[in-house]
DNA sequence: CGCACCATGTAAGAAGTTACATGATTCA
DNA sequence: TGAATCATGTAACTTCTTACATGGTGCG
C-alpha cells in the first residue's frame, strides 16, 4: 500500500489534520495520485499506531475537535527507505484500450468518434493541468515550501508527457483508420509500418 | 467493472474456457490489463447469468470438465454498446511520482539512483514488448484472427508510447538534477524553463 | 434559502491479489 | 524427481469508492 507513504510525503512539509491532507491531495498531486477522507482517516490512525506520526488534538466547539498529525524521526526514516526501495514501474490498466484492442466489434466509423472523444477527454485534462494546477503547484511552492519547485514540476511534465502521448497515438490512429477505410486488405497489410513511420 | 466487458471481448474472437481466457490475457492484451483465474472464473459465472454468454460442459476423466464459454448476440450487442460508451480516461495512479515529488527528503545523488533504475524497468519492459509479445501477438493474429491485426497493433504501441515518454522524462530529470547538483539556487530558478526547452 | 466550507468518522460494497485445495499428465 | 501444463474453484485479505451520519458557520 502507497497511500501510508505518501501520508507520510504530505506530512513531511509540515503537520496536517485529514482534511488537511485531503485538500493537499487535491491541489497538487491529483494528477496521479488520490484519496478519499474515508480512506485517510484511518489510515493516519495506523500511521499514529506504527509511531510514524503523533497526533494533537485541539479542541474546537460547534464542530469536531482538529487532530493535527505531526511526522515523527522515525517516519521520515521510513519515508526515506521507502523512497530508495526499489519500485516496479506501474502498469498501464486502461479501459479505452480493450475497446480498440477489440475494434474489429463496431464500424470503423464508431471507432474514430471514440477515438477523437478520448483524444478531446486528454486535451481538457492538459488544459487544466497548464492552467488550474500548475497555478495551484505554484501557490504551494510560493507559499509553504520554494525547496519542493523542482519535483512538483517535473511530476507535472510527467503527466502531461502521458497526456500527449496518448493525443499523438490517437491522431495517429485516426489517421490510419480513415485511410484503410475503404479497401481493408491494404489497412491491414500496412498498419505497422505506417505507423512506425508517422511517429 | 471492466472486467465483464473485457471477456465478452475476448469471447468474440472464439468460444474459450476460463483458464484459455487467462491464456489469452496472458499473451495478447499483457500490457494493459491483466486477470487472474480466480476473478475470471466468477466472472463468467456472472456473466452468464446475465445472458451474455454460454456455458457448454465436456467432461473429462482425470481433470475437471471443461467449461466452455460462447458469447451470445445479446452478449455481442452489450459489448458494442459499451465501446460506444463514453469513456473518462484513465488517470495515472504511479508510486514512483510520489518518490519524486517529495523529492526533498533525500538526498540528489538517491534521486539520480532510483531514476536510472525506473528508466531502466521501464527500457526492460519494452524489450520484452518489442520482441516476445510482438512475436505473440503475430502468432495470434496469423493463426487466430487476421482482422484484428491492426487494432492489437496500434494497442501495443500505446503501451510503447507511454513507456518511451516515461523513459524520455527520467533522462531529462536525471539531467536537471546533475546539473542542479551544485548550486541549488540556480536549479530552482531555472528548472521549469530548462525542462521545456529540454521537451 | 441553499450551497460550500470545515471536520470527523463508519459501513457497505466493488475490484483485485494472494493463498489454499485438488490432481493427472508430460517433459527434462 | 521435480517443474510445467491443464483445469477447476473457494477463502481471505487489501485497496479503493460510495453512501450514510452529524452539524455549525458564512456567503450570495
Amino acid at each position: 500500500m502507497s497511500l501510508k507513504h505518501a501520508l507520510l510525503g504530505v506530512l513531511t512539509c509540515k503537520p496536517m489534520t485529514g482534511y488537511e491532507v485531503k485538500q493537499f491531495f487535491d491541489s497538487t498531486v491529483q494528477h496521479f495520485w488520490n484519496a478519499e477522507l474515508s480512506q485517510i482517516y484511518p489510515t493516519l490512525k495506523s500511521l499514529e499506531e506504527s509511531g510514524w506520526v503523533t497526533k494533537e488534538v485541539q479542541p474546537q466547539d460547534g464542530r469536531p475537535d482538529r487532530k493535527v498529525y505531526a511526522i515523527t524521526d522515525a517516519g521520515r526514516e521510513e519515508f526515506a527507505r521507502w523512497v530508495r526501495a526499489p519500485q516496479p514501474p506501474a502498469d498501464l490498466r486502461d479501459p479505452f484500450l480493450i475497446k480498440v484492442f477489440f475494434g474489429t466489434e463496431v464500424p470503423v466509423e464508431d471507432l474514430l468518434v471514440i477515438l477523437r472523444r478520448q483524444k478531446e477527454e486528454h486535451q481538457k485534462v492538459i488544459a487544466f493541468s497548464e492552467t488550474v494546477l500548475r497555478e495551484k503547484i505554484q501557490h504551494g511552492i510560493r507559499e509553504r515550501s520554494p525547496r519542493h519547485g523542482l519535483f512538483w514540476t517535473l511530476t507535472l511534465e510527467m503527466a502531461n508527457a502521458y497526456r500527449r502521448a496518448y493525443i499523438d497515438w490517437c491522431d495517429r490512429s485516426m489517421r490510419l483508420l480513415e485511410e484503410g477505410f475503404i479497401d481493408g486488405d491494404v489497412m491491414r497489410a500496412t498498419a505497422e509500418r505506417a505507423f512506425m513511420e508517422s511517429a
